[in-house]
DNA sequence: AGAGTAACCGAACGATCGGTCGGGACAAGG
DNA sequence: CCTTGTCCCGACCGATCGTTCGGTTACTCT
């Protein structure tokens, strides 16, 4: 077999030095030299295993928006009454989001100074215009409170949702994963104020 | 008078420009030839207002800190009940966003890679626990829903309003600051479910 | 053992980084 | 008129940027 030379990086676990590197410096703030002392090899070798900087930004921004949109692809969001495909929608991107967290959270805050960071913007734009599409029909079906803008309402909780890569750590001190799905479901669909 | 040579720069004139760039390319990935193109100086000149690029930084996120912490200060949000306290808090924070919005959101994208970086943070995190004591405070008093961590509430609700910087824009083309402030408030005390 | 190659390195590339320097243009005050 | 100080400039600084290159090590396969 032609595998597994061990103790050696391949381009996926170069990955995930570097999305870490970038998660803590900013990509911009992020030098090759930072790389290279993160994962312990010479900047030069970088290089023999990934073509640049920007394609390992361009691997971990793929690898969150392939975990996004495989959500949409599922059966409990495309069949079914709108606003329990939504709430299944708002699960689901809590669960990716927490499950694939440093390569969400570097997707959540490129800029867009290079033409990878734009595609990314641009994928972006593409799935929160399908979850807004899909509050839409809840509100058309009469589920979903009409006194609030789609638009409006559907920015404000992704807001919520993606805000979570700002202070989540996977650690067993805070909370747990179920926990953090649950409050956002709770909070999004029924508000801080006590329910009746 | 000492005041007012015409078509010159002052620090705070500087600033708007350098803050409107940092916001668009991110603050690591602003050079120094970036705002002095966008200002139309040379960038030597540059420093002959300000000290350098972090003192920028500094000024700004300065700005938006006092903006916050004097919501804090107001009658409104220091008697009365907790619940309502915290609702004068969010919808007051929601405002001051909007009207400082490049420097509040400037505050908001800070890495920590200098030590003016790391203070803006420190100031965050302090502002956060004020507000999360109100929310501690609402929950004792019977107001809010204790099915769901006041620490997690608290990071969530931040998380919605301030994610508002990456998305509005004072065009007359989109929602009025009226109209996010309200839908702000809306979501997070009743949610997105109808209310009764 | 010898060939082939994946993994790695130090040195250096041109470009750009934030910042400095000496001096020129110009208006205000005498 | 001349001085003074504000405002600005081009040229340049050492350091660092992302990347390239020639060459060495070390493992795999025959």
């Amino acid at each position: 077999m032609t595998t597994a030379r061990r103790d050696t990086y391949t381009p996926e676990t170069l990955l995930s030095v570097a999305v870490r590197v970038f998660n803590e410096r900013g990509y911009d703030g992020t030098s090759m030299e930072h790389l290279s002392k993160a994962a312990g090899i010479s900047k030069s070798s970088i290089y023999h295993h990934v073509a640049g900087k920007e394609e390992l930004l361009r691997r971990a921004v793929t690898r969150a928006l392939d975990g996004l949109f495989g959500i949409l692809e599922e059966e409990h969001a495309r069949v079914g009454r709108a606003a329990e495909r939504l709430e299944y929608v708002v699960r689901r991107m809590v669960e990716v989001l927490l499950a694939e967290l440093p390569y969400v959270t570097l997707l959540l805050r490129v800029r867009g100074n290079t033409a990878t960071e734009r595609w990314a913007l641009e994928r972006r734009r593409e799935f929160d215009h399908r979850v807004a599409e899909l509050l839409k029909a809840a509100a058309a079906e009469g589920d979903v409170r009409g006194d609030v803008e789609v638009r409006l309402a559907t920015r404000l909780v992704f807001g919520m949702i993606n805000s979570i890569v700002e202070w989540y750590r996977p650690d067993g001190r805070g909370s747990s994963a179920r926990e953090v799905r649950d409050a956002v479901v709770r909070l999004v669909f029924g508000g801080l104020r006590k329910e009746a």
